[in-house]
DNA sequence: TTTTATAATATGTACAAACATACTATCATA
DNA sequence: TATGATAGTATGTTTGTACATATTATAAAA
């Protein structure tokens, strides 16, 4: 395994130092609890100073795969990795995992001003418009949530695209534009007229709210999408531990 | 509001620097989304460094209390109250570390017989009575939310514990359970008329509902946790990460 | 008018240098 | 033997300095 920083690229030291843990800390020897080299002789191996490396471990320590301990040394946390993994899924994925064949009601795709809050999140004016979509969907049975979605321009989108295949394939594939993380807000409000029509309630009538602010892979920004679901339709449901 | 700095004090430096950006978000001008003053300046006029000071912002960026940006300077991130999935804290820690006072306003602890659905997740015979809590809590302006604990026998509680410090720390000091697994699960609701009464809200008006299912350290069911929270007051969030 | 430089500004990156502090192991002393 | 002083070690704190980079506003040129 190389343990070299090239001084010469364009990449931070301290995020090449950083990418050098994460897979270091890989490393059988490293998970059985080994402690790391201590800061001053990585450093002086590394050929960078110590405040740098320590931005890079302090970055670890924050995400807690690193622990430090006075006087012993940096340390491999040991917390089996169960809750980070938790992975996300698109809505078909995830309604076929709870056993539901999803239908469509409804799809529309418009070019519209973003609001400012959008505009905001995307980084962008609010002068330039972006592709939003709309869709009504449910099971066989009942349409049972209403999603809005805004696309942004970086991606590149014609509105001429097939949205009726699974949206984040579509985007890998002709798109290039891998979606990685995914940030979420649920609450809870009362439908207005808009949707209370849309999903079939009486306005007033609760619905959950999810909004998904999705980044690709450089931690852009690249989708907002807004779901509204005929309550009792829906649970979302988190898995947590405590670190120790 | 000072804005010092006590450079004789054993805290050190960027720490307080910390708590006092901390503070100082908190005011209104600064929910609003105004810059901080940068860097420079307000390093100046704290007399520490600007390393010092970054230390300190980092933290909160890292938080997802600050947002930077190149040239515009650094703000304060758009959130309400929030919960993090990960590493789940107590509900005071957890409206604390938004800067929320929170205010007990009713405090009901009895002993029933468990509903099934209780009994089932706490395997225990719905003949055997169970400690339950009801709490209704809020800040100091408006009680939001309504919630009922069950605890599970095994724990030992005699009902005349002092249910007002901090929950999980209490058991863990008087009764040697520690939480460690939280399954939670959110959906949206009407109110009924008790939880309407309760929440000073109409009947038939959005609640949002977060079910917590909490297992101790050796993945035992020890607390069946349910709140009702009042539509707009709570939201929920969760990040996640599909691959790495 | 539109495009293109350019200057200004704030964060971003990086280094070297000290000293502080917490903890441990060892050795000396009562 | 038990206690206490001490030296060693790794992280923790803090400063001063310098240049890089991204972005916006402004001024100059087409």
């Amino acid at each position: 395994m190389k343990l070299t920083i090239d001084h010469k690229s364009a990449i931070p030291l301290h995020i090449q130092a950083e990418n050098l843990l994460r897979e270091l800390i890989r490393e059988p020897e490293y998970q059985a609890g080994k402690l790391l080299p201590n800061e001053v002789d990585l450093a002086k191996k590394l050929a960078i100073s110590r405040t740098t490396l320590r931005q890079a471990i302090n970055k670890l320590v924050y995400e807690e795969l690193l622990v430090r301990k006075k006087r012993l040394g940096t340390k491999v946390a040991h917390t089996k990795m169960s809750s980070k993994s938790m992975n996300w899924l698109s809505f078909t994925q995830e309604m076929e995992a709870r056993g539901i064949t999803i239908k469509n009601y409804e799809l529309h795709v418009s070019w519209v001003f973003p609001e400012d809050h959008i505009a905001n999140f995307f980084d962008i004016k609010t002068d330039k418009k972006v592709l939003k979509m709309e869709r009504l969907r449910g099971n066989t049975e009942e349409a049972f949530v209403y999603f809005i979605s805004y696309f942004h321009p970086r991606i590149g989108l014609s509105g001429e695209e097939d949205f009726k295949k699974p949206l984040y394939e579509m985007l890998e594939n002709e798109h290039s534009v891998i979606a990685d993380l995914s940030k979420e807000e649920i609450s809870a409000k009362a439908a207005d007229k808009f949707i209370a029509g849309k999903l079939e309630i009486d306005p007033g009538s609760p619905v959950l709210i999810r909004k998904r602010f999705v980044y690709d892979q450089g931690e852009r920004p690249m989708e907002y999408n807004l779901g509204y679901y005929k309550a009792e339709s829906f649970v979302y449901t988190v898995e947590s531990r405590r670190s120790s």
